[in-house]
Parts: structure tokens; sequence; C-alpha cells
DNA sequence: TATGAATGAGGATTCATTCAT
DNA sequence: TATGAATGAATCCTCATTCAT
């Protein structure tokens, strides 16, 4: 009967609030997000009723495109490098397409306060990497190593990998798989004839 | 323009501003800094004209520690194995016995307007690296891993497994050890026969 | 322009206002009294243009219901102390029995910007005054007491009494009893055999 | 060493505070009240670190004020109807003389978040209003009148006499013996010749 | 008419920086 | 130099009112 809240206009705002937290960090006054999303301040209050939860939604928008993109056409049925290197290169590929999600990521991280109750997609990520240490441990490769050390590793690494694609985006297709070689060789997994070569 | 008289005071202010950026963030009024400095809210704008400088100072501060914990007694002579390993300890070591450091350096990082230019000590282990990266070419390890990367690597393996020290104290040894195995594996080290077991 | 549909709504926002000006203060958004009375933000902008014109309009709702309080019944023919009796203790019960009402009336009467033209109930209180005043004038009481200042204290009084039931409701007849006594005998009326007992 | 936080200032911003609440309301902003006082919107909350704290001390300062006006030469050695009537003068002057503080005061009692511990004067002014009460009792005046209500009657009426001279300054003389007469002989005073002629 | 989303001016408070002492 | 009061721009959020549906 009234005008219905529009969830165009709610992503209009989320994405808004990425472009400049990307640009001028997360200090940047709600007036900035909500005037680069087209709508008047107090709009902006009405989807988020705080400039805290809209923080957070940024947040956890950024995660759940994440892991989508991992999970998407995940090969759940294949052997374990294929499936390291289907995450490592959904990751490391999203990461480098967009940079703006990325670097926010990175400023959420870096703080304290943040509420990071995990959605369904990163519970099945989740998932998918016990199901790979599983793996791993069966074939008798990384033997002892923690499974929460893998992920963290693997997130590092990737992070780590992005970074430096951003800085030099010409190098993009070596530091990704010289990135993916560390990994898996740091992890223990079998080289074969791969030498290391990139 | 003159030196500033105390450098005691200036170190006090450092010190404050370390611990209050830990616990509070970057955001921190400079009035809290000064506070638990025990100086006057102008007396920091003497020796800090602006919060940046005062930011920036701290940021150095924290990286002139690092390096000098990694230089001290570095063993220039031995072999590369035992050289990255030093260096994997003492980052390792002094991130987990500086957590404020630790993370009040996560944050200065999380900022697009850093200032870093390399203190003689950065560009001392710097140089180190650079031998380092030259040893494993040498020795056909690491073969077209990019020096940048290789740093850039250790960075990241440290970083995490300092990250993951705070979280389960109890697993430092054994987090430090494993994080140790990722990275000389990773970089192809030969692991002769270490099984991987941490 | 024409009457607005349903009067049932109008008296729904009017008592919900009241009991939210009560709790609140007039300070009180408009959307919470909406929201007390059941009905859509906007919808309240249909029955009253402004909020200036709701409160206002609660406050008249409030001084007709006092003022009908007190004809109801009036002993327009019985002799004068009956008469100030009947209003005093209409006035006081009224009062008592309606703290909501009584509370907002006196948030009103703070304001500057009251608009308070006189309600016919109001002016037949009002006539009742003035011929309780002549009466009294007749019967060589109160001879030079200003009309005016007359039903002021009557007013003052009574207020004053319904605080303090209001604040100790035990002693509500004590209370009760003693401001009329007071308001009696200041008034100059004959105290008999009455020795201020109460 | 520094500049020393300024009486003068504080009281500049009491006394522009009072003049603006009193033309605007308790919800004048507090940047009207910065500007009325010449300092800059910051500097008030350097004095009251926040509004609510500002009301309370105007407040505060009205009350103090009012009390020593009553104290001031107080006829403690004199009959009951002398230091009632000293009271009574006292009050009704200062209420008269100072319509905004008399104004504010009675917007600030329209508040049920207010703060009102009772200063030393006011104390002391309490301590009078027994002794009068104690000294009514012994002449058999006022025999079985609450002292909470003696006092409440006096509040009652002076306010109110008060708000009749504010209305009508030329009849203050009138007004206030009146006003006298009724509280003198509603609280069952001795009327000797006086024959309510006002 | 009824709804509630949209608007944007306004307001209390913070804080980096300046300046009188 | 050291102090901390003074400044005022900037920020988050509220809320009376409007308007599309």
């Amino acid at each position: 009967m009234s005008r219905p809240r529009s969830e165009a206009k709610r992503n209009a705002i989320l994405a808004a609030a990425l472009r400049v937290f990307a640009k001028e960090g997360l200090a940047a006054p709600t007036s900035a997000v909500s005037k680069e999303a087209g709508v008047a301040e107090g709009t902006l209050f009405i989807y988020f009723p705080t400039k805290g939860e809209l923080v957070d939604a940024v947040f956890r928008d950024i995660r759940v495109e994440l892991a989508t993109a991992i999970l998407s056409s995940f090969p759940r049925k294949k052997d374990v490098q294929t499936r390291v290197r289907h995450i490592w290169d959904r990751f490391v590929d999203w990461g480098v397409e967009h940079p703006d999600a990325h670097w926010v990521a990175t400023l959420m991280i870096a703080r304290s306060d943040l509420k990071a109750d995990p959605s369904d997609a990163e519970k099945a990520v989740q998932a998918e990497f016990e199901a790979i240490h599983r793996s791993l441990r069966e074939q008798k490769l990384a033997l002892d190593l923690p499974p929460e050390l893998f992920q963290a590793t693997l997130d590092a690494l990737a992070e780590m990998t992005i970074r430096m694609i951003h800085r030099r985006p010409e190098l993009a297709a070596r530091y990704r798989r010289a990135g993916f070689e560390v990994l898996w060789r740091g992890v223990g997994g079998p080289t074969s004839r791969s030498k290391m070569s990139v």
C-alpha cells in the first residue's frame, strides 16, 4: 500500500559503501556512501540502522560472494590437487577481479569488533576444506598439519598473491601459478615432474 | 625546528601510541595517547606535528624493531636453510612477544596512505633476503620463484603463524615448526628425512 | 478538507498521544504516537497536519474532560461552599484518576506556544467561577480578592494537591480535605466549628 | 601553565543558557547557547560534558539563587507571621525580578528526569520551613496540616502569584498582598483585624 | 484514505589542531 | 618547551513531513 522497501536500493547502498570504503577507508562518512548511492542521508539508515550494521553487511556480502565463487562448479568428485587448485584459482581470480572487495575485506579484518557469523556458503566452503584435509591425510600428505593451519595457509598465500598481482598485474599468471606451487609443495603434495618452474 | 628537547618524552608518546592504538584502533583520539603518555594534549603536537606523522613514526618504529630483531646475530656465513630458519624464528618470536606491535602493524598495513620508506635495518634485511634468494637459485631450488614473491611468502606465512599462535598459545611450538616446514618445502628446499611430522 | 473518515482513528491517535507524551514527554516522536495508536506514520498527519496541532488537540481534549467532570451534576442551586467543594472534589478526583492527563497538562502549560481558546465547557466552568465569586462577595467574604486570583488560587491548590496525592496515594483523603480547608479558609470562608483538623 | 578554565566563562554559559531556554524552551540547541554566550560550540562541552548536565546546572543555579534570596537577612528570631511573610515576599519578589529564571524553573519541573539533590542553601530554607511549622503547631494553628503540605502550599501560591504578576504587572502589589492573605488565612494564621481587604 | 519509504535539515558531540599563558 | 582551554569542522543519527503506491 506504500512504496515497498526496495532490494535494489539496499544493494545500491551496499555497492556504494564498498566503493567508498575501498577508496576512503572504513572511516568514510555515511554521507559519502549515501551520496554515492544516490539516496538521501536518512535513507541509508532505513536499510542499515547504524553505520556498524552497514559495515557488517558489506563484510558479510563480500564473504558470501567469495564463498559462492569458490563453490560454483566445485569439482567435488575430483582428486585433491584438482580441488585445491580450484579453490586457489577461484580465490585468486575473485580477488583480482574485485579489487575493492578484496581491499575492503582486508580493512574489515583489521578490526577487533567485527561480527562474522558464517553464512551457509562459508560453511559449505569450510566443509570442503575439511574434506580436502582428510584426503591429504589419507594419502599420507600433510601428515600432521593441523586443519586450521592448512586453511589459514591457503588464505594467507592467496591474499598475498592477490596483493602481488594488484601491484604488478602483468605478472598475474606467473604469480598465480607460483603461489599455488608454494602452497602445494608446502603442504606436502606430490610434485611429480613439476619442477617449480614458474 | 631544532630537535625537540626530550627524547624520553618522544619515546613515551610513541610507546603510549602503540598501546592505545593496539587497544582502541588507529581511530583512537590523540588525547587518549597523550593521556596514556602522561603529557598534555598540546605536547604531543610538539613532537609529532600531525596525527598522521605520529602514526607513521609508530609504524616505522615497529618495522625497525622487527628488522633489528632479525639482524641480531644473523648467521650470515651459514647455509641457506639456517639463515631462512633464523629469519623465521626471529620474525615469529618477535610477533608472539610483541602482540601490540604486531597487531598495530596489521592495522597500519590496512591503510592506503602509509608512508613506508625503509629504514637502514630494513634495507639490510632486504639484502639478506636477496642473498638467500641467490643461494636458493644456485642450489637449483625455487628455480623461477621471483624474489619479491619469496619475501612476500615468508611475510605472509609468518604473519599467519603469529596470528594462529595468538589464538592458541599452547600450540605455539607446533605452529611455529609447521609454518616453517610449509615455507621451506613450498620454496623447494630439500626436506631430507624430515617427514613433515609437526 | 472534508472531515476525516474515522472519528475512532482520530481518538485512537489522541489517546495514544496522551499515553506517549505522559511517558516520554512532549518531545516524543510522532512515530512513537502512531505506533502506539496502531496506525501508519503518515496517517497521523491526515488527522493532525502538524505535530503542534496534535499537541494542541490533546491539550484541548484534556481541558474539555476536566471541565466536563466539573460540570457534571454541578449543584448550581446550592450554597457557595457546596459549589466550591464540588469543583474542588471533581478537580482533585479527576487529576488523581487521570495521572497521564494531569501530567501532560503540566507539560503543556510549560510551553509558551500553546493555543488555549476555551471550549464551551470551559466557558461554563468559568461562568460558575464568576457566580461563586459574586456569592462570596455578597456574603462579605473574600472581599477584594480579584476574581481571576480566586480561580488561579483554586487551580494552584488543586494541582498541588493532586501532585501530593500522586506522591503519597495512601494520604489521598487527608490531602484532599486539607487542601480544601486551606482554600476555603484562605478565601475567607466561614470555618464554623471546623478546627482545621485534617 | 596554560589558560586556566575560566569561572567567568562558565557563568557566561549558564547565563546564556538561562536566557535561551527561557525564550526557546529546553529543546533549544546547545549551539544557540554557545552563540549567545559568545563561545565556540565545542567550548560549552568543556564546561558541561552533556546538554543534560548543563540543564541540571542551570536548574541548580536557579534554586540556589532563590534559596539565597530567601535566607538573606532572614528574621530567624521574629514571630511566625513575620518569618512566613519574609519568605513570601522574597520568593515573590525574586520571581518577579527574574522572569527568565522563574519560567525556566517551571520548565525544569516539567521533566521527569531532573536531578535535584538540594544545595546547602536549600537545606537551610527547608530547616526554616520546619521551624515555622513547629511554631504554627505550638500556637495551635494549622493544627494537623502536614509539614510537606504547608511547604507545598506556599510554593504553589507563590508560583501562582508570580505568574499572575507577570501577566498584569500593574497589579503586582495587590496580587502579592492578596496571595499572602490567602496563604496566611488558609494555613490558619490569626487574622486579627485584617479584613482581607486587599 | 492509508501506508511506510524517502527526504534532508538539524542537533549533540568528538577531536585534531591552535594558541594564550 | 609545556600546558590544557578554545576552536569549529565534521559526523552519526533523528524525526517531522512529504509522496509514491
